[in-house]
DNA sequence: TTAGGGTTAG
């Protein structure tokens, strides 16, 4: 490049700084008239620095974080909010890897980290393997004097929480000299999450200030450590409650499997006139499962059309599992395919349904477009695809999938893929294949698998076998009631009465009641 | 122009 050029360049490169002082200083101390050249040619003064930023932010803010990390490839000069906004992209993405590699990338060109930097970093990496780097991090904060901010302290806390290090935690909250009301409530939620219920109530009452996401913590880790009732007891001493504090009580009653706990909760949530919003409605779906109970499904369904939520995939996926739950399969297929995005569970969920309403190849139908459509199975749609085969009697079909779990999907079979095929093989009569089966296996057979080969024994008469399971069952759980019901009805049908009555007298002095099959009608009664 | 603390499914 002629000398004259070089001077043009870095003359109107020197200008364009001038629009961003502050952000191109990194780059006056570090980067010579090359650099100035591909500015020139890459970000013409229409698109400068801050406009280029702006558009990066209103991509991540849309999701759109591939398009967003194409402009951030294409920016030739980058700042330190450049870098922030890219980086908020990934961890929006749920993209660790992404933001690990953009991270070390920001360091390796000069940038130094901000504050800002530090929090995206660290709570990208909650939950995950890279959440190891979190003392890292910790080191690389004292060295560019971050400690202070109550930012980086809330992040710190929940990322030493993440890794089950309480003495850390504690230490960084201390170590923060202007604490806010986030930091507190980062402590309260991240002893909760380590169990320290007495810990997080003491940081709770003694904070100068609280808010209704202090309360809302408070209320969910006492849910999350299983104190339901003390969980409520706070719930009732708010004196606000918003979307997010209903959802959360509602939501911890029906992980209590308290399900009309959960929609008398609901309804009082509604004469309060909080509006439910996507999160409520999944819990509150799962509750109407729960108790299948169809018409308050169907009632909670026209309440999300009304109300206009918008679409959701974890919300429809609820209601089509209700649907199936409740016994309407159809309306489940009906909002299935009325989904204009579905993901593994969503399939999962119909192609369980279908298997439990007896409908194989339906259910085997939906595997199939699962596959066309990319989305790859997991050990859960086995489990669906396989009981499919079995209540269908589709032995061979069922072989081949089992077989193409680790050859084809790379999928490990399970103790409970072991359980379908033993089942499958058992309710066809086959009980020899399914011995074999149980003999191949690389773990030891739980109980519920020899439940399933006594099952079977009990399906087809089959005395000797089905004595052999119930002593093995014995073995595992002395109580199960499935061995002396299914026993007895063996005797029975070979005519030993001795034999069964004693059985009789056994469940009698055991307390043990044969298992009825519920019935969805039945259900609707109970509830109203 | 960039960030934190409380909520959902098989």
């Amino acid at each position: 490049m002629r000398r004259l050029e070089r001077t043009l360049l870095l003359k109107d490169y020197r200008q364009l700084c001038t629009l961003s002082k502050a952000s191109f200083s990194p780059m006056l101390d570090t980067r010579g008239s090359d650099h100035a050249r591909l500015y020139f040619d890459g970000n013409p003064p229409s698109r400068n620095i801050l406009s280029c930023n702006r558009m990066l932010a209103a991509h991540v803010r849309n999701d759109q974080t591939p398009i967003a990390q194409d402009l951030f490839d294409q920016m030739l000069v980058k700042d330190v909010v450049s870098w922030n906004t890219m980086l908020t992209g990934l961890q929006k993405a749920k993209n660790p890897h992404g933001v690990n590699r953009c991270f070390l990338q920001m360091r390796r060109d000069g940038f130094r980290p901000s504050e800002y930097t530090i929090s995206t970093v660290l709570n990208a990496f909650l939950g995950t393997a890279f959440n190891v780097l979190v003392s890292q991090i910790h080191a690389l904060v004292v060295r560019l004097a971050l400690s202070s901010s109550v930012f980086v302290g809330s992040a710190l806390i929940k990322g030493y929480a993440d890794i089950g290090d309480q003495i850390a935690l504690s230490r960084v909250f201390d170590e923060i000299p202007m604490k806010d009301v986030s930091s507190s409530n980062a402590l309260v939620s991240s002893y909760m999450e380590l169990g320290c219920t007495l810990e997080a109530q003491r940081v709770f009452d003694v904070m100068p200030e609280r808010n209704i996401v202090s309360w809302t913590s408070l209320v969910s880790g006492y849910i999350n450590n299983k104190r339901i009732n003390k969980a409520r007891s706070v719930f009732d001493k708010m004196r606000e409650k918003n979307v997010v504090s209903w959802t959360v009580m509602i939501s911890g009653y029906v992980k209590n499997q308290k399900f009309m706990d959960a929609l008398d909760l609901f309804l009082l949530m509604l004469k309060s006139r909080a509006l439910p919003n996507h999160f409520t409605f999944s819990s509150v779906l799962d509750a109407c499962a729960g108790c299948s109970s169809l018409i308050l499904g169907q009632q909670v369904h026209s309440s999300i059309l009304k109300l206009g939520t918008p679409e959701d995939v974890i919300m429809s996926t609820s209601l089509v599992d209700m649907y199936a739950k409740c016994g309407d399969i159809e309306a489940a297929f009906c909002v299935f395919g009325s989904m204009p995005r579905k993901n593994l569970v969503t399939w999962n969920s119909i192609i369980g349904g279908s298997a439990r309403h007896g409908l194989a190849t339906r259910a085997l139908d939906k595997f199939e477009r699962m596959i066309k459509c990319g989305v790859r199975p997991d050990e859960v749609t086995f489990v669906n695809v396989l009981s499919a085969c079995g209540h269908g009697g589709m032995v061979e079909k069922g072989e081949k999938l089992f077989n193409s779990m680790k050859a084809k999907f790379g999928i490990e079979p399970n103790v409970e893929h072991y359980a379908c095929m033993v089942d499958l093989y058992g309710r066809a009569g086959n009980l020899e294949e399914a011995e074999k089966l149980i003999q191949g296996m690389p773990f030891q057979p739980d109980v519920v698998i020899w439940v399933a080969l006594l099952g079977a024994c009990g399906l087809h008469s089959s005395l000797q076998l089905g004595e052999f399971a119930a002593k093995e069952i014995e073995k595992l759980r002395n109580d199960h009631p499935a061995i002396y019901s299914t026993l007895s009805k063996i005797h029975g049908e070979r005519g030993v009465w001795d034999s069964v009555l004693e059985f009789r007298k056994i469940m009698k002095e055991k307390h043990i009641q044969k298992q009825n099959a519920g019935s969805w009608v039945e259900s609707q009664y109970r509830i109203r």
